[in-house]
DNA sequence: TTATCCCTCATACTTTTGGGTGATTTTACC
DNA sequence: GGTAAAATCACCCAAAAGTATGAGGGATAA
């Protein structure tokens, strides 16, 4: 019963909110639909260990001479050293897989050892590599 | 004068339109202000320089800590950065192959690296092993 | 010129390493 | 006593590493 005298004595009003309400929400949409969205950027700090480089290494080249290691199994060496693979290697080379397979081989021989774990180990003790 | 008319004859309709203009931009306003920013996340990358201590030598517990790795992952990651496959491993801890594996698989994960090479060459510059 | 390294690369094969999944048992802590 | 992390192990599969052998070309020295 009262809601019709409500509806009735405050038709006007009712639909001015209603209009209002509808436009808002118009609005909002135009906003979202049209409005480059916002980038709030986040600064995330990653810690990348970075070995500060010995400034006077040089590879013993008495060692390496004695060991007769040539200078290309040493380069394949010092990058077995820095965790690189087989083939990531080769890239850096321009040379092929076997290639440095090979190499690393005959390096294994030279220095007798049995996995290019030991070989860096021990090249390292030895001072051939930094 | 034709204003006048204009504006009498259709006040009604130049009043909902203006509700609705400024509702509106209300909703504009609405949504520009309260809408979350998307989130754009920029990973910067910064060095952290560590030195490697020689002679006496103590596993940097507070690293070992951070990157969560335990003491059975420590002991098969310095057991492999002496150049011992995963099989001498697995027997100087007296466990079988496929643990050692499951600790090495860990480690690599925990050290973010994809190598045992990679990982002993990062954990030495870190300083969780001599 | 021949001999000898070194570097390159290939093929074929074996071993080691690594990834993924899931399970059981210890250990340690609340 | 429950529960969470650590440690253990297995199985399967794929990728990487390593071995063996041969071979061609370039540089160098006897």
């Amino acid at each position: 019963m009262e809601y019709k005298f409500v509806i009735i004595d405050h038709a006007f009003e009712i639909y001015v909110g209603a209009i209002a309400l509808l436009f808002t929400a118009l609005g909002i949409w135009l906003a979202l639909k049209l409005s480059k969205p916002k980038l709030q950027t986040v600064v995330i700090e990653k810690e990348v260990y970075v070995q500060k480089p010995d400034p006077g290494f040089v590879p013993d080249e008495i060692q390496l001479t004695k060991m007769g290691i040539s200078k290309r199994e040493w380069e394949v060496l010092t990058l077995m050293s820095q965790g690189l693979s087989n083939q990531e290697i080769a890239n850096q080379l321009f040379v092929s897989l076997n290639t440095v397979k090979t190499h690393g081989s005959n390096l294994f021989l030279k220095l007798d050892v049995k996995r290019r774990t030991q070989a860096i180990e021990k090249a390292k003790r030895m001072g051939m590599i930094g």
